[in-house]
DNA sequence: ATGAAAGCGCTAACAG
DNA sequence: CTGTTAGCGCTTTCAT
């Protein structure tokens, strides 16, 4: 016989349907007695309720869709175990989704998830497909995204996380400090925090855009084709650790001392490069914090939606961050 | 209104639910006219077909499961993201799960995706809970796992490449080299691949075991300490690059020099660990080629599942791996 | 080429 | 405490 179905333990438990139904989501008032038998029964032909058949009755699937860029990244991939195991907690499954940062990927996925009736989405894709998308039939949250989305986001202090870093710099002696980003826009708060910096010493700003499509090795070719070519360049600020790892092999092929003569900060601090790289001095976002946040957050919508459609309003929660300083950074006493 | 269902579709274009369906699934003859008037009611009422009532119909979930430790490890992560990229291809989705090692969570996990409908499951877990599940609905594959389980396997060569790492040590000149590992086990294929290039070269084994268990930090003590003491080690064979890190680190910090002191190398080579760490020798698994063969055998045997309910028997697929050199092993003229 | 009706596996009234 | 009756949203015979 194929999968068994809850009228054939009915029929083996010599009850009802319903009563069987009931036995397996624990409703109503049933004896011990029919509860001992269905369980026998249940036990005996092997049976694992449909979870479709059940989430079908409009019921909540208790699924939830996780798109990121790519779980291959430490960043999103330690965020995406922290959430889907939180969430797991709470009962439900997670259906992930890697959008390459390919904007019509991000479409597609969105598209599927609510085809697949999700209960809520937590994304940290970077187009703006999904913070521009019009009214969306589940609950989403968005994770480490620049402020004016339409949708409540979670995000560690960016601005303040640039800021102290490139102070961190600064007072440690730097006085030509590039920076290397992805890809430069207005709202890139790691950016602005590393401009105001900039200004308020009153030093030259320096920003190179890596480009986002560009593979690893373009980053690399890129950024050691720049130090090459500016040798008075006495820090990087980069914005995330594969940059700045980047720059530390630059300076380790062309013996130039770090931080004697090149300090090195990055940005992100996952476990992954921390326990990889020790030594990396790095603006640590509070990963774990953040996926507690958004799954929270996400929570809460969800069962708020239940009872009024209240969107949540694209408010924000910004959490602070901390600085590992490592050795690649000069240490003032 | 709420979400609109394909009845609503139908009554908008004064057709049947059925034709509906047709231009849905592209199934049977219409005309072309029918079809441009379903196609225009489906977007002006934003509708979107409800996946979950589309499978409850016994046809296919197109959905997969993938079981893994936890996708913060970029072995996992990068192996997710590469799944799940080709599955969507296919038209799959995925459901992750983070089994943190847990083997309880391991069986729940596997009764919820079995519950859910999934067309196949992907697991590269460790403990012994899934390969020794006795029937499955669903056809497994596993990933990296030692071989006598009762489903098909995809893995690279084990034993080769520990092989392989060994002897390039000895070649280098190393006469007293460590082996680091999670856990020592009889069917542990890199310690078997290690141990026979040790007894090849007649040389002393000394295995040294971290613990699954056990924290990143205990670990990199277990690692300090172990060095500390025995001094006369000349080099270190790890299990995987995080352990061969966490040896570097304490060559750094005792000034030992690497390679000429100490040789070190390690196992994986994800694109993570070398992008931050190139100079790290490690044994490269060809990650790509595990993921795609890993979805061909799923499918495949998802699609075989169609006609006959074969089981792809314990067969397995192993992979060559390759070396990468770096600069932590002597380069022998 | 299109429609009516039955049912996928389960749950939710409403009786009794 | 338990069973009967509908129906979730969609696909699928079988007619027409």
């Amino acid at each position: 016989m194929a999968q068994p179905k809850l009228h054939d333990v009915a029929r083996v438990a010599g009850v009802s349907p319903t009563t069987v139904s009931r036995v397996l989501n624990n409703r109503g008032y049933i004896s011990q007695q029919t509860r001992d038998k269905v369980y026998e029964a249940m036990a005996s032909i092997h049976y694992q309720p449909n979870a479709i058949a059940r989430s079908l009755q409009g019921a909540k699937a208790h699924l939830v869709g996780l798109i990121f860029p790519t779980v291959a990244n430490p960043f999103y991939g330690e965020l995406a175990s922290l959430i889907e195991s939180r969430l797991a907690d709470e009962g439900y499954k997670v259906v992930l989704c890697n959008s390459q940062d390919r904007p019509e990927a991000e479409q597609r996925y969105l598209d599927m998830l609510v085809s697949h009736q999700v209960d809520g989405i937590i994304t940290g894709a970077h187009s703006d497909v999904i913070a521009n998308s019009p009214y969306l039939a589940a609950p989403l949250v968005t994770i480490d995204r620049a402020e004016g989305g339409r949708y409540p986001n979670v995000r560690c202090d960016n601005l303040q996380g640039a800021f102290d870093a490139t102070r961190l710099l600064i007072a440690s002696g730097a006085r030509r400090i590039v920076h290397f980003t992805s890809t430069q826009s207005a709202n890139n708060l790691r950016q602005q925090g590393y401009l105001r910096a900039i200004e308020q010493a009153q030093l030259i700003p320096d920003i190179i855009e890596l480009g986002f499509a560009a593979s690893a090795e373009q980053h690399r070719t890129r950024v050691f084709t720049y130090l090459d070519r500016h040798r008075e360049v006495d820090a990087v600020f980069a914005s995330n650790d594969s940059y700045a790892a980047m720059a530390l092999q630059w300076a380790e092929q062309e013996r130039i001392c770090v931080p004697d003569s090149l300090q090195i900060i990055g940005f992100d601090g996952t476990t992954t490069v921390r326990g990889l790289l020790p030594h990396l001095a790095t603006v640590v976002q509070p990963i774990e914090d953040l996926a507690g946040a958004a799954v929270d957050r996400l929570l809460h919508l969800i069962n708020a939606s239940e009872t009024v459609t209240v969107n949540g309003e694209g408010s924000s929660e910004v959490l602070p961050i901390t600085i590992h300083r490592g050795t690649t950074v000069r240490s003032v006493s």
